[in-house]
DNA sequence: ACACAATGTAACATTTAGTATACATAGTGT
DNA sequence: ACACTATGTATACTAAATGTTACATTGTGT
């Protein structure tokens, strides 16, 4: 797949709502820091498993921690 | 990650609610077919952006068309 | 100044998502 | 019976997500 166009806010949810640590949310979602890093970092996004799993931590709903900012609808 | 503890209803919308081919659902989210079948058939789940994009061909939000049958929320 | 905790970065290995191609089966229409 | 369309399956390949390890930086407390 393409370049994604998804942004997320884990570094925000983590700081202000919750006091929260890379590693300690690593840990919580049963990754690896590296992948928390790359992930506020945008260097990929995550897993859909992953992404559930890091808005259950937040007790929000998916689409609230990370977006689609959805290019093309209309297929080439 | 582990076994994914996530399902879809792709199929049943695909049918119901859209009359659509699988080749159609894949030309329109930008996949093969074979991406298709996987993700119906349960073999893996799609990346987030994959699932988001299938979500908007069906004007659903994500948690509508993917559910996480969450294994353990208080981890090990 | 030193130790320590949180974060950033980078190279490489492994696993999983997605592609490409090909063939099989079941249903429908002629 | 034949052609056609939608679906299922399989194998081999590529690309992306995640792990592992290790080191650098920045801030805080003592």
């Amino acid at each position: 797949m393409g370049q994604s166009h998804i942004s997320n806010n884990v570094r925000n949810l983590r700081f202000n709502h919750h006091e929260m640590t890379q590693q300690q949310l690593a840990d919580q979602v049963g990754v690896t820091r590296q992948t928390i890093v790359a992930i506020e970092k945008g260097k990929y996004s995550p897993s859909l498993e992953l992404a559930f799993r890091i808005a259950r931590v937040f007790k929000l709903p998916l689409e609230d921690v990370f977006t689609y900012e959805g290019a093309d609808s209309t297929n080439k």
